[in-house]
DNA sequence: AAGGTATCGTTGGCGCGGCCAATGTTGGTT
DNA sequence: AACCAACATTGGCCGCGCCAACGATACCTT
């Protein structure tokens, strides 16, 4: 595994410590991780989220699954698409509504879904690693926080 | 500024909380923020970057300052021709060995600088903004610790 | 002195994840 | 009947991170 950007020669301080640069940071590291995984599988990231929504919200539309999974439309018909030739999903037309598809997750996407859970179970480990046990709930709540980028006290947003 | 990708629609559980997810999730939103302060500037990430380590280090090599600023050669070479466009960078042939580039930054290059510096402040102080004080020092030293991936006990690496 | 090897700048390409716009079809409202 | 909204699909764009190859130049051996 050649990939180890940053090749350590010193960033500029002025970026080294910047939240959003550590964030970055951590990102791609995890990434990183997480593509590796996913590669050994053979699957992407859209794959998971797909098969994951799937299994839990049942058939669905593809527009729906989009938005379920936090994936663009476009982008979902293309997943699906790599998806289906693997087996791993099945689209049927939608008897109610012809301008649906009702895509279901077939049993080879069931037995690859919980590969995939597997690998996402390791590599959660491998991220959280550095972190000491106790650390990790606090830690991870801020995360949620800063990831719905929300604000805490009075939040001045769309009234 | 309409991107809000995740339509709020219930993501999977396999997904909602992950670590990964977390992280890419806060990662994604602090890039949105930065992207869309440096647009205001007319700057993108790489272009901070170099500056910050040109201001930081001194006039260098394209090689050397791509070191610095963690990017590859060849996307130096298209920031600066970007740079140097706009002025902000200067390309001296270096005396001493006819391989190399010296770039330099110009005047306008670094009152460009403090400009980004004063977004950059601006967005770290809006991505923390739902952390309160007292969590941010723990937070962001457990981010440093993921971001550098390394792990706290007996590490095993390169001997 | 000559040869091989390493570095430098540059070009061109790839991948992932996230977007947007346009098209033709179909459904629901009015 | 006319309109507008939602659907699947195509095709394109961007940012960021990589990698391979090239010709030119420098450095280090033998």
């Amino acid at each position: 595994m050649p990939t180890e950007s940053t090749n350590k020669e010193a960033m500029p301080a002025r970026v080294r410590d910047l939240p959003t640069w550590l964030l970055g940071r951590a990102a791609a590291h995890s990434h990183r991780l997480l593509a590796a995984g996913f590669a050994e599988a053979g699957a992407h990231g859209y794959h998971y989220r797909l098969l994951a929504a799937l299994e839990e919200f049942g058939p669905a539309s593809q527009a729906a699954l989009g938005r379920h999974a936090g994936i663009d439309r476009s982008d979902v018909v293309a997943a699906l698409n790599e998806l289906a030739g693997l087996g791993h999903i099945r689209r049927t037309p939608d008897p109610t509504d012809r301008r649906r598809n009702i895509v279901s997750i077939t049993p080879a996407g069931l037995r690859q879904l919980s590969r995939l859970d597997g690998v996402l179970a390791r590599v959660q480990e491998r991220v959280l690693a550095p972190l000491p046990e106790a650390d990790r709930g606090p830690f991870l709540a801020a995360l949620s926080r800063l990831a719905a980028g929300q604000e805490p006290p009075g939040a001045p947003g769309a009234p």
